[in-house]
DNA sequence: GCATTATATGAATAGACGTTCATAATATAA
DNA sequence: TTATATTATGAACGTCTATTCATATAATGC
């Protein structure tokens, strides 16, 4: 929608900036932020430490350039799947069903979010924007949860508690299997995600397949 | 059961060693290891950088001490709560009824515990001796899941998932009740986790109170 | 009191890291 | 080609922190 038209030169400044983030991803994921230096990153993109410097403002700057980016899409995504069309239980199961897809796509992001931005991260306080986008979410969650409740879809529990065990259960995993990433083991993982808290919230009667 | 007679100077040594555990904890506890110097915890513990050093051949050391102590006091009062006497169902009820008393008695620990040495924990690989008493606790939730399968009581779930889901959902409640602690209102939390759980798990036809 | 041992001290050390900036290299324009 | 603007460089700077160690202090035994 913004420009289109660039010029060879911030194309390739671009692209640079782009390279840098990259190999600054890798290096966080790995190590976690207080582990990575400057100097690793500049040795990892092929730059000096001074031409981070014309890029970013700062190392707290680069990082939350990674992940304002990224967290906001996945936390997008997941968002516009609750607010989707679809009963509580079809939003519910396609919320849980997509996790293995949005890890194959940002699997070296997925355990430096849950490490550092998740539900229990150590960065929370200090990314506004993407605690927002957190927020926005488990409310999102909680009010299908209610509404599920409401229409005797779902038995009687409390939203905000089932909020946070889905989302916990959903962040822990996404950490175990970040490093070594098989999407049909994490698909089969899911299913079970899904098997847990679908089954265990419908009410008694509305069994459909055992 | 070891030497109960200690000289007075080993006694008063002791006893330093205790204040400066204690005050490390706190500060630990509020802004996590790497926020923390040793000259901060000289200065709150009424001591010198170098006595610190009498004590701890260092301030890793020192964290582990910490963690090591009372990690292990929580995760073996859980682990005898699984493999104690009663039902599955009034085991597993137990289990998460126990939080909250531990919570109350580790209040400083739990947050410290949680971010550095939970579940998805920042020094989770440096710590062999709480990683196995970690991994024992898993397993033996995992093991009272699988029996209460095969006597009919628990519906089929995946164990290991369950048990993931169960202790990632106590450990980001307790990370997010650590810093305001009310008895009453985590005691409450917790009947409800206990009832997400518990009833989400019963096969139907065993409905006892609903 | 004196000698000896143990413990406490905190300035000094060494290394790491984020950031800056004078300089060099490169691209662009005239 | 020459002048000018843009971008890249990495040594140097200041700060921070874990750790050490020569020295001071206190305790103990004689």
């Amino acid at each position: 929608m913004k420009d289109k038209h660039l010029s060879r030169k911030e194309r390739e400044r671009l692209r640079h900036r782009q390279e840098i983030l990259d190999k600054a991803l890798k290096l966080f994921t790995e190590q976690g932020f207080h582990n990575v230096s400057m100097q690793q990153i500049a040795e990892a993109s092929e730059f000096a430490v001074g031409t981070l410097y014309n890029f970013f403002e700062s190392k707290e700057a680069l990082f939350e350039e990674l992940t304002k980016s990224c967290g906001e899409r996945i936390t997008n995504a997941l968002i516009s799947i609750l607010g989707g069309p679809g009963t509580e239980v079809e939003r519910l199961t396609k919320f849980i069903r997509h996790v293995p897809t949005l890890l194959e796509a940002n699997a070296e992001f997925a355990k430096l979010y849950v490490t550092e931005l998740g539900t229990r991260g150590a960065k929370l306080s200090k990314h506004s924007n993407l605690q927002d986008s957190h927020v926005t979410l488990n409310l999102r969650l909680e009010r299908l949860l209610e509404d599920g409740i409401c229409k005797g879809i779902f038995r009687r529990i409390d939203p905000a508690i089932t909020t946070r065990a889905i989302n916990s259960t959903i962040e822990t995993l996404a950490f175990e299997n970040a490093s070594h990433f098989d999407k049909t083991a994490v698909t089969e993982m899911f299913v079970k995600v899904e098997q847990l808290f679908i089954k265990g919230l419908l009410l008694p009667g509305e069994n459909d397949n055992a």
